[in-house]
RNA sequence: GGAGAGGUGACCGAGUGGCUGAAGGUGCACGCCUGGAAAGCGUGUGUAUCUUAACGGGUACCGGGGGUUCGAAUCCCCCCCUCUCCGCCA
């Protein structure tokens, strides 16, 4: 969320902010009910203190024997004037607080204008595609066809767009969590957390996911409760309506969940395979900061994510997300795309993002500095690191042989209690 | 799911209609004391918002929401959460 003084004082680069997102958004109201708000704010107030001082005399002319009826008539009447106008100021609130949620993030300058994906920044890429000398398959064959994956049975049990690993596979995703949380938990400095995968509405909305994004979540049925579809959610929110000691930023979280999302309007892509699912397994990291040093930590973060395609030895670049592309909460994002050779691109993997104080100020995280009576917003970061399901896809791919077995990685060849291939298990 | 007890400031805890933004204690900060420390003593120690050059002042907040009243932490209603016992369960 903005903060409503910041868009009042600013109001040219908050509708340039929005304009570069590709949103035109109009004030006006929002400048009026602002207004209106402030008025009756006022009143009241003026209202309730003549209301407070005058009882302050009734109960003095009480103890001393006097009449206090006029007064008590005349504040009867000023009580209903405060009623019927805290109604209205109720209402504009409302008003101000619906249109302040829905307002997305302003991007940050270093953030390149665009349409959509195609207009994301490259910043580098790392590692040279391996040259394949047979004709190769995508993960959804590899898997299926050495019977680690069951796409179809899946189904039968749930629907599409749900994963069933089996033998060496289960294993794999099971070493990937494992590897990832075991480097960033001993070499990057992040707290293992194990979150609830069900949060409630206010959850939801402190991170951004809620109002605006209802339709992209599971629901439970008849409560007010949501599966997460990132585990950004919950650990962002742990220090929720806390006010934290300077001394603990960054706190930095890691946390391995699955991620449930309904995929809403997505019917006709990634339609085979891991890469797009309605529950997936995912690695997640985030930081809450200090707002000085919060886009070195951006950088950090991405480098952390980064170190586990490395030591998979995956090919991969990173792009910077344009206005289009850039996700609500956040004021910039890297995305990690990993070398799918089975489509012959690369596919997001990961990604980083800074939300400065956006979600901090919904979710009400806050932190004081030692020895100043000021207490300022936190600034969170969050990155995946990395999507378990598409790692997974990603190895199958890259390191297939011809007789359609798969090598392991040889960072992962310790999670694997030793395993160094799988070979066909159906 | 049934029965009961509770939710007050960083923490413990008092407070059943006005003098309570909230006693007392702990913690914390500063000062005194000390060779240094402990103990002791003194002072201070909420958030949000409006207003003021500043000092200060106004308003709101005692789990959340609503109600009664001139006036609510205190009375009434609804909801949430925690604890104890029973039931059930991994």
């Amino acid at each position: 969320m903005l903060d409503l003084k910041y868009i009042k004082n600013n109001l040219d680069a908050v509708k340039k902010g929005m304009e570069k997102r590709g949103a035109n958004i109009d004030f006006s109201d929002f400048l009026e009910n602002e207004k209106h708000q402030k008025a009756l704010l006022l009143n009241i107030e003026e209202l309730r203190s003549q209301r407070n001082t005058v009882s302050d005399d009734i109960a003095q002319m009480k103890k001393s024997g006097e009449d206090a009826q006029p007064s008590i008539d005349r504040m009867r009447s000023v009580s209903e004037t405060i009623k019927s106008l805290d109604k209205e100021l109720t209402a504009v609130k409302h008003t101000l607080h619906d249109f302040l949620i829905a307002l997305p993030n302003l991007p940050h300058d270093d953030v390149p204008k665009g349409k959509d994906e195609s207009q994301n920044r490259l910043e580098k890429t790392i590692g040279i595609p391996r040259q394949f000398d047979f004709d190769i398959k995508d993960h959804a064959d590899i898997g299926e066809d050495l019977g680690i994956l069951d796409l179809a049975r899946a189904a039968k049990l749930t629907g599409s767009r749900f994963p069933l690993y089996l033998g060496s596979g289960a294993r794999l995703e099971r070493a990937l969590i494992n590897f990832m949380l075991d480097i960033h938990t001993r070499e990057h400095g992040y707290k293992e957390t194990l979150p609830p995968f069900i949060v409630n509405r206010a959850t939801m909305t402190g991170t951004g996911q809620l109002p605006k994004f209802e339709e992209d979540l599971f629901k439970l049925e008849g409560l007010d409760y949501y599966l997460i579809p990132t585990s950004e959610v919950p650990m962002t929110n742990i220090h929720a309506g806390e006010i934290l000691d300077e001394k603990r930023l960054p706190l930095k979280f890691t946390a391995y969940t699955p991620c449930f999302r309904s995929e809403a309007g997505s019917y006709g892509r990634d339609t085979k395979g891991l890469i797009r699912q309605h529950q997936f397994n995912k690695v997640e990291m985030v930081k809450l900061t200090t707002p000085e040093s919060s886009f070195d930590e951006l950088e950090s973060l991405l480098i952390n994510a980064e170190t586990i395609l490395s030591r998979l030895d995956l090919p991969y670049q990173v792009l910077t997300l344009c206005t289009g592309d850039l996700g609500f909460s956040a004021t910039k994002t890297y995305d990690l795309e990993v070398w799918m050779p089975g489509q012959n691109k690369y596919r997001e993997i990961s990604s980083c993002s800074n939300c400065l104080d956006f979600q901090a100020r919904r979710a009400n995280i806050r932190f004081k500095r030692s020895g100043q009576k000021k207490i300022e917003f936190c600034h969170t970061l969050n990155g995946s690191g990395l999507a378990v399901g598409r790692t997974f896809a990603a190895i199958l791919e890259n390191y297939q042989q011809p007789d359609g077995s798969v090598t392991i990685p040889e960072a992962l060849v310790p999670y694997m209690g030793g395993q160094e291939i799988i070979e066909n298990e159906s």
